[in-house]
DNA sequence: ACTAAATTGATAAACGTTTGACAATTTATA
DNA sequence: TATAAATTGTCAAACGTTTATCAATTTAGT
């Protein structure tokens, strides 16, 4: 790899005119950029950028810890992400959770290693002390990690309302709720209570199924139908696409007729349920605008750490409506 | 952040010492191993990995270059390959090319500045020229990239043999392929072979509908609607799981009767699929064999970067039965 | 042509680590 | 207790870049 002083040399400058030119700074002749670009070209010069971080540069790198990208709705968000930051000159290391919070930290041992200007984190793991500690700019979606890290997240409190109202709308009366753990000061705790609120206001009683987020899908499936063969409500709010998925496929298994006798709603509303799965109701998280916002603020705190930031950021969700595919 | 002379003042040792037990070389007393060990505990340091690359250790850094982790496919691959990586002690950079040649060749550049120890590209794109130049150890995953860098692939060939006869043997005679585009020397054009060959063999006729892999679902929708209302086939083998999952759907709003009038079966397998759409017959990719592998040679060729390593590794594929839902 | 301004260069320190050479000290062995 | 071996320290160079300082040279303005 050719380094600054082969460019000096080929362009016939000195390392410090070379520098001057990558580093825009210093008073330069257009004649002398020219041929210091000449050579950059000639040579393939990429500047080490390992030596430039070190010398106090930033890394342009930023990590992203998740739970993982084989989620669709992880994966639309992570791709987002990373094509938003690489808009930017940003560069992305990948973190993949699985719910481990062993691994997790580690990560984030390992993210602070390698200098990182800063994280964006959205795992599903209890808020580890560590998170506090690091002094790395940091953003989280959707978890409270602790004090002064701003959480973005779509407005689950309305979701909710707006999937439970919608199912209710629609002549359901005994409407189960399936959702994951239920951490305390997590902001998926609102979905719960927006579910709860509508129920009560309508005097009905809730009904709450909890599969921890990890759950194996067999696990699920086997434990969703056998709660469905138990009894068949008329209505289900799953608070993510993929269970309610699920739940359809337990349905036509069990004959349950969908839409006539049970209505199911689901949430994220990824592209991906979206276009292939458009027959299923559910309330469209704005990936977009929580990865751009998150970055936002994340540049922000990149530029100033200083930055005075909310705590929460509440982003709108929409509802989609399912597309019935199976009418004439 | 603490650095190597803060642990060596804490430790009352000096700073070469510290390095002698962190890098473990020369001859080092149980007494001051510990002691160094408890002031980096204490002290919670991490070496700076760029000071410690640039001296000329390993980044430990991977790039990952595919189209895109919000393809199902993709993210399961991605999110195997993080996990195996980081058991490994490799951290990964992800960039997601979504069929940009201009971004891939970015790309590149970019992770040879940041000094990747390798790179494993499964990139949808043509074959770049830059990659031939590419010093770095590469590991490609189903494309041809250039001379002496390994592919290693599900056999794309004998897959779509499987998925073909199977069509077969249920009966049907019209069977239409629908597949991405096809580069020459792509080894995903063996599944247009496959299913040729097996055609052949039974004197039909091929019928072969081209929806390159960046067609917007809706495009894609619309082209097979159009295709699927002029005339109905009894067979359709999709040379990815989505694009079945859309005929399933298109299917069904066209009234037609799913594995009665109408075969389908696809490609990849993941477990997305497997898990949410079981009634969807596929031939299943072996990810977790494909991402050990691929990390093994690039291992291998970071170890050592003249091993020599075949052309081309083809792991076996498996079919996997629609699960009948339907049935009682 | 003279002065001021603009451009370029030479030099060196710094970022945090690794590693080699060699010396100094401690410990173990006979 | 002398001697060899093991341990630790000191010092300095190196990785490739940035940036400050100061000096030298070129260019422009009048």
């Amino acid at each position: 790899m050719a380094k600054l002083s082969d460019v000096a040399a080929l362009a016939g400058v000195s390392v410090t005119t070379v520098s001057r030119v990558i580093n825009n700074y210093g008073s330069l002749s257009e004649k002398t950029k020219q041929k210091v670009f000449a050579a950059m070209r000639d040579l393939n010069y990429q500047p080490n950028s390992l030596a430039r971080s070190l010398q106090g540069k930033q890394t342009k790198l930023i990590g992203l810890i998740f739970p993982g990208v084989s989620n669709p709705f992880f994966g639309e968000l992570v791709q987002d992400l990373e094509s938003q930051l690489f808009k930017r000159g940003y560069r992305v290391i990948l973190c993949n959770s699985i719910g481990d919070a062993e691994k997790e930290r580690a990560y984030v041992r390992m993210l602070l290693a390698n200098q990182v200007d800063g994280i964006i984190a959205g795992a599903h793991n209890l808020s580890i002390p560590e998170y506090q500690q690091i002094n790395a700019p940091l953003i989280s979606f959707d978890r409270y990690l602790g004090d002064n890290i701003p959480i973005v997240s779509s407005d689950n409190y309305d979701g909710a309302r707006i999937a439970t109202s919608s199912l209710l709308d629609t002549g359901a009366h005994d409407i189960w709720l399936l959702t994951g753990a239920n951490r305390p000061g997590n902001p998926t705790n609102d979905r719960l209570r927006g579910y709860q609120d509508v129920l009560k206001e309508h005097q009905l009683t809730p009904h709450v199924i909890e599969l921890p987020f990890s759950t194996a899908p067999e696990v699920k499936w086997a434990t969703l139908k056998r709660e469905l063969a138990k009894h068949v409500p008329d209505g289900v709010f799953a608070t993510d696409d993929m269970t309610a998925i699920m739940v359809m496929q337990i349905a036509r298994t069990l004959d349950i007729k969908i839409s006539e006798q049970l209505r199911i709603i689901g949430y994220d509303g990824t592209n991906l349920t979206r276009n292939y799965y458009p027959e299923l109701a559910t309330i469209v998280q704005p990936i977009a605008a929580i990865s751009s916002l998150m970055i936002d603020l994340l540049l922000q705190r990149i530029a100033d750490p200083d930055t005075a930031l909310e705590d929460r950021y509440v982003l709108p969700v929409r509802p989609y409506a399912a597309q019935s595919l199976l009418g004439k």
